[in-house]
DNA sequence: TGCCACGGTTAAGGCGGCGCTAAGACAGCC
DNA sequence: GGCTGTCTTAGCGCCGCCTTAACCGTGGCA
């Protein structure tokens, strides 16, 4: 079953959700605060979180930029707070749903069905999977590139996947930290860095001429082929 | 823009939802009733539907059902309706969310834009924003003009992302420096200055000849094709 | 018409991100 | 307990980017 993550700070509220979702055989974790509830997050891997935007220390609204840098994990923001500028202001920010309190469990159970179902169909990922020249076969944790296989050690691998599950998107060395590394807080973006120079070179490639693995100076880097250029350069 | 059919039989509503979703830049279509929904939701190949559960001809949850059974697209629930069993029974039959009236654009438009940015991972089918002649894509952090690419530092990017979002209004300095530099207390106004001239220089336009960044002298910048402006300005 | 303020552009300089190498730390395995 | 393979950390050098300053054109105003 899915695991959620709650994030909520009032005791009665929060003991009351996450009996809710015990009930309905949702494995659950929570976190009273938006800083413990960011660790938990990495730490735990939630399949949702559910958040409280009035938090004691950091604002509601901080606490999903955060998460969002880290994670692409679903949120539903669940609070009193009903003004649209304040849901407005939270669907932007990333949260995938929100909730006004107070709601009932069916609602909240129902909602939370409805973001996963969505973002089990995002995440669907074929396997074997083949972005351009690289097939990547989760489930034998081997990859090939032209056809050559590719000796990865696992910190590689999983680094790896990481990246072709994100593929087109720009990740940052933060987020690389946090998912691939499970380590919340990072100043070891240099270990990440060196892992990357591993990876360019099993994949054939160099940081110069990257053919999948391209680095977007003071972001992170984005794995994939170049964009279908329309004015495309007939080889 | 993503194009949405909005099935809605009371006139009224339909026409005011269908004009505020216009106000925002969506392409739209409509239907009455909801077998004419399914047709078109078939024809026109719709990015998202928004549907009323209290149609004249067919119960509105059966129209979701028979919507889901020939098409993943994105549903939207929007009705007066507002007992916790309907939103149970909504959101299970395959609608993505569900929104009870009455509600403010603004609340509309940022559902919408979560459930799509949720789905565009799902089908890989980019939603990147389009203003004229530029695209610009905020995930992949990579913009055309005229199809060909522009090749954008990190502050560059942020810097177009911005006036993009804020595209049509006059933006000033001291709100880029803000926004885009966060530093709220800045008399450093030259370093936007600048950027701006390199921005324009990798759209290929000039301060004097602009086609999207227009100076508006002593107040700041205005990001966008249309010069809402006066039309004093003979030829 | 002359002054002033504002904005556009360019060039120079310095900081910092990034790629890579190498050495030390650590765990697994025989 | 030694060996092997992997991960982390430190260090170095390069180069890209941001800032700052200076210059110039131009619009506004008296």
């Amino acid at each position: 079953m899915p695991h959620i993550l709650v994030v909520e700070d009032e005791p009665h509220v929060r003991s009351a959700l996450l009996r809710a979702l015990a009930d309905r055989d949702y494995a659950t974790s929570w976190a009273a605060t938006g800083m413990a509830g960011l660790e938990q997050a990495v730490k735990d891997r939630p399949d949702l979180v559910i958040v409280d935007l009035g938090l004691p220390d950091v604002d509601g609204h901080e606490v999903l930029r955060m998460l969002r840098a880290v994670s692409a994990v679903p949120v539903i923001v669940a609070t009193a707070r009903e003004e649209e500028d304040e849901i407005v202001r939270a669907l932007d920010a990333g949260a995938d749903d929100y909730l006004v309190k107070p709601f009932g469990a069916g609602q909240l159970d129902a909602r939370i069905r409805a973001v996963l179902r969505r973002n089990q169909a995002a995440t669907r990922a074929e396997n074997p999977l083949t972005i351009g020249p690289l097939v990547l076969d989760a489930a034998a944790r081997t990859a090939t590139i032209d056809g050559r296989p590719v000796e990865l050690t696992a910190r590689e691998f999983d680094l790896l996947a990481y990246l072709c599950q994100r593929a087109g998107t720009v990740v940052s060395k933060r987020e690389l930290l946090a998912e691939v590394w499970r380590q919340p807080y990072g100043a070891a973006d240099k270990t990440v860095d060196v892992h990357l120079s591993w990876l360019r070179r099993k994949l054939g490639e160099s940081a110069e001429q990257p053919r999948l693995l391209h680095t977007v100076r003071g972001v992170g880097v984005r794995f994939g082929l170049t964009e279908p250029a329309v004015e495309g350069e007939p080889s």
